[in-house]
DNA sequence: ATGACACCATCGTGGTGA
């Protein structure tokens, strides 16, 4: 089973790659941030004829968030149970026995801002309601654009980023607490190359120079861990003309292990 | 120190992202 995650940055604009992407690797499971969309534009019918069911959850001009199975997708939850958000950053459903959470966590704009204040409590929000879901889910599969750069070695220039947002202490607080409910970063449960990100500013030729961060993350529960075969960054997407500045990040579970 | 790029809403230019 294949399992993916991809911030879109407009699912309007990146639509035609988005199916030509999953024509190509035919994932499973696809968790999708930042589509932009408001619901009743969201191009179900598109990716019904491409072999996806889908859920969504979406707002005018930012954030959205969704869900594309190739089997259909069961209890369906948005956002965080318990927080009163005006964002739509959130999607949970189970498949197969797998409950899948994709996620959008805010920006945070700047330390010491409101928006950062609100990416604090978001996070803490997130985290009880995500014990409470292994609770009741032991294989459980948190993916989505974290915007946290969990350590110095997700960053191309630590010394620069130092203190900046998605490398405060406060956010890598914050991800080692989700880890602490028996989640596993399953990028970091493999040999990887140097130099891994899965964002790129559009600025400054940053693709190019591969100057980026690894902000992008699928966490895996305790239950799941065993059947972890494969995880990675496909950089493809992010070469063509006009692409996402995220690109998606790719898990794979031995099918045996889920219902 | 600032802006650089992209997208959205809107039609001149500001908000937001990361």
């Amino acid at each position: 089973m294949k399992l993916a995650t991809w911030n879109v940055n407009s699912l309007a604009v990146r639509l035609p790659q988005l199916m030509d992407w999953l024509a190509q690797h035919q994932p499973d499971v696809v968790a999708l941030q930042e589509t932009k969309l408001t619901d009743e534009k969201f191009p179900h019918q598109a990716l019904r004829d491409a072999g996806y069911h889908a859920c969504w959850f979406g707002q005018r001009t930012y954030n959205g968030v969704a869900l594309l199975s190739r089997e259909p997708v069961d209890d369906v939850v948005k956002n965080i149970f318990g927080f009163a958000d005006e964002q739509a950053r959130v999607i949970a459903g189970s498949v197969r026995g797998l409950r899948v959470i994709g996620a959008y966590f805010p920006n945070g704009q700047a330390p010491g801002t409101d928006k950062f204040e609100y990416k604090l409590q978001w996070m803490r929000a997130l985290r009880d309601w995500v014990r409470e879901e292994l609770a009741r889910h032991p294989k459980l599969v948190l993916m989505g654009d974290f915007n946290i750069a969990p350590e110095d070695r997700d960053v191309y220039d630590p010394v620069a980023w130092t203190g900046q947002i998605h490398c405060t202490d406060e956010e890598r607080h914050h991800f080692r607490e989700l880890l602490a409910l028996g989640l596993h970063d399953a990028f970091r449960l493999f040999e990887q190359p140097p130099k891994s990100w899965s964002w790129w500013d559009y600025r400054n030729l940053a693709f190019r120079k591969n100057q980026g961060l690894r902000i992008d993350h699928i966490l895996v529960s305790d239950a799941l861990r065993p059947a972890v075969e494969a995880c990675g960054i496909d950089k493809a997407p992010r070469k063509n003309e006009r692409p996402s500045d995220h690109a998606p990040v790719v898990l794979t579970l031995a099918d045996a292990a889920l219902g």
